[in-house]
DNA sequence: CATGAATGAGCGTTCATTCAT
DNA sequence: GATGAATGAACGCTCATTCAT
């Protein structure tokens, strides 16, 4: 998947079009991502980020109207690799198994989680609600990847029953994964046979309970 | 169950003796979870609290030795009010069936987060890691819960299996409510009914395996 | 010597008539005493003090109108400790050699620094200078003793070269022993002969003096 | 004697590098030192510090890590000139008659509390023991001034006793200077005259000694 | 534009003191 | 009286943000 947004939009500052202004935005988004990992939430200091990122902490406000927005970027860009880790059902084969389906996102979901673990959990855990805005977009587009699991074989538009099951589904593999990266369990492969056995016996069961209608 | 702590055991400050005392701590401590409730961790602080408790921030202080003593204290009482309302295993009777013990958690999970849901989310999502030292005794009666439900209706001490059976799938609960709470749709019954479907389907198939073997 | 009060006279609280009462002031000057010595001024709090001695806050201030009249209470308790390790020039036998009364009054001010070095060194270093209204009846008293010292073994009026001696050589002994009690050498002998020395070889200077003149 | 220092080595802090900061700088040492000298160690606040500077307190922090860091900078500044107000050994002629020697140093050790007596004595007197970790390099330099005083006019290396009589001779000149200061002495001639006659009685006699082995 | 010195509201916490019981 | 719960001004210190250079 592309990237979602062609710049920081809901910055207020202006969008950097030299390329040495694109360089130093990455690296204070870099630093950030960076110091929310290794020092978590109650570290990340707007001088702290500018000084990892080798900025001046006048260059980090030119671009990024407050700390909010700092981190929002920081997010945004961690929301964007983990839809790059889940299968798109775009470009999913209908004919696919659905156990096969259901490894696919389980241990995409588990990949995601490996990809930067500390920070994926700071940015869930630590950083106050009022910061994590729920970003719609996102949303919408990781519902999408489950309502493919969901979803009966034929290609048909999900109903009612369908959104909310997605929503279940996924909400409840997020919250087994978390706590199993939590727990620093997220290599073993017991959590990885349960989980699979926990979403393939709830689509097996509402596919029977669909042919039966 | 009755309360895990016969008295505020943590504080290394006077326990209050007359029953004055005893009122400005419950105040404060109500004052304390209402606060980080209503205004979220970030704008949890401690004058704040002693102002909302109608109490000085010196009271405060004679106490809690600290900021931590305070949030632990909301947690503790929290955790007790949900421990109090799922269903404790040493009370169930074996002969009931699956399916009505799957309705008896699921209610119960969904009743817990209903008490004080924002209280709630707040304790999990914002307060720093470092103040949520895993209350284990919390967390080793939070999953005796689970485990009745995993385990084979005959009396048998659980497998390595079970127990992690029964990790994932308290975490997998959990994270499903609590998304749920988050999408202010606690009280959806389809919420209910596929979460039911969810946690049932895994378990009968699980049963199915377990004959088998 | 008789004590120099009849009773806390600087405080504005009543004098406590009771016995019971007598008794609870001196638990909470003998436990002021107890907390600067081993804790140090910074650590000599009102609270920890009336706690030490077994007593509450509010008999405390029931007796001490405030801080500075106990720690002045303190101070003056151990000033007539001071002046009792002295030796005192009315019953002094005036045909003592010179040599021998260097060694009473060096012996005794560095027994003096011995009864409670630690308090010593608090009242005089780390109480704050205004709390420390100079005590004019010690120091009156204090000069009396080095001027027995200073003054030519005949009984006459001392000139004012006598009292500035006095003075000067008063603080220079304070001055060494305080310095050596600081660097725990105290007890050294060396200490002790090279101040006797230096007191000595002044005091018989000047009386060759005073004969020449 | 050259300053002690190339820079405020001892700071965490960011160390200065515009001239505007460096003046920051040293406005704040410069009322950290006059708030201290006037208001005393209890009032040394660093609120208070930094209003008398002109400065915010976020800058006073921004150069020193704590009060602590604080009041070493203004002790250690003090002590430089104190030094400097000492005769130097090293450019001591030998051949100096012993009264003349006397002589400088006391009237040194005099100029030394005139130059700031206030500071020095609440530098002394009321600055926490803590807060005052001996300054070894300066104590050091002070004994060697004095040494050179109880030295044999020939230049040999000090024996055992003659460090303790430089300690003593140091310790009591001191202490005398000091009283004299509390006293409001220190312009008086006669205080001069006596400090100068016990010193040099007790070289004298020193000295005597030394020749009779 | 970049820099980093400067700002100051606001935090957690202490402790001398008061006063209802 | 004696008690100790309650008070709140004031402390040391942090950090998001601004703005002169």
């Amino acid at each position: 998947m592309a990237t979602r947004f062609p710049a920081t939009t809901q910055s207020s500052r202006r969008i950097p079009r030299q390329q040495r202004s694109r360089a130093t935005v990455d690296a204070i988004v870099e630093a950030a991502a960076h110091v929310l990992a290794t020092r978590g939430w109650a570290k990340f200091t707007t001088n702290e980020v500018a000084l990892a990122a080798g900025a001046s902490i006048g260059s980090l406000y030119q671009y990024f109207p407050d700390k909010l927005a700092l981190v929002d970027s920081v997010r945004t860009r961690h929301l964007d690799a983990v839809l790059a880790a889940l299968p798109d059902p775009d470009t999913l084969d209908l004919a696919t198994p659905l156990a096969v389906r259901v490894d696919q996102v389980i241990d995409g979901v588990i990949a995601v989680h490996s990809i930067n673990q500390r920070l994926h959990r700071v940015l869930l855990d630590e950083v106050p609600l009022a910061m994590r805005e729920s970003d719609s977009v996102f949303e919408v587009e990781y519902l999408r990847r489950y309502q493919a699991l969901v979803l009966p074989d034929t290609a048909c538009s999900p109903g009612p029953g369908d959104v909310m099951a997605a929503k279940v589904l996924a909400s409840a593999i997020e919250g087994a994964v978390h706590a199993a990266a939590a727990r620093g369990e997220l290599g073993v492969s017991e959590v990885r046979r349960e989980l699979k056995g926990l979403v393939g016996a709830y689509l097996r069961e509402r596919r029977v309970q669909a042919v039966e209608r």
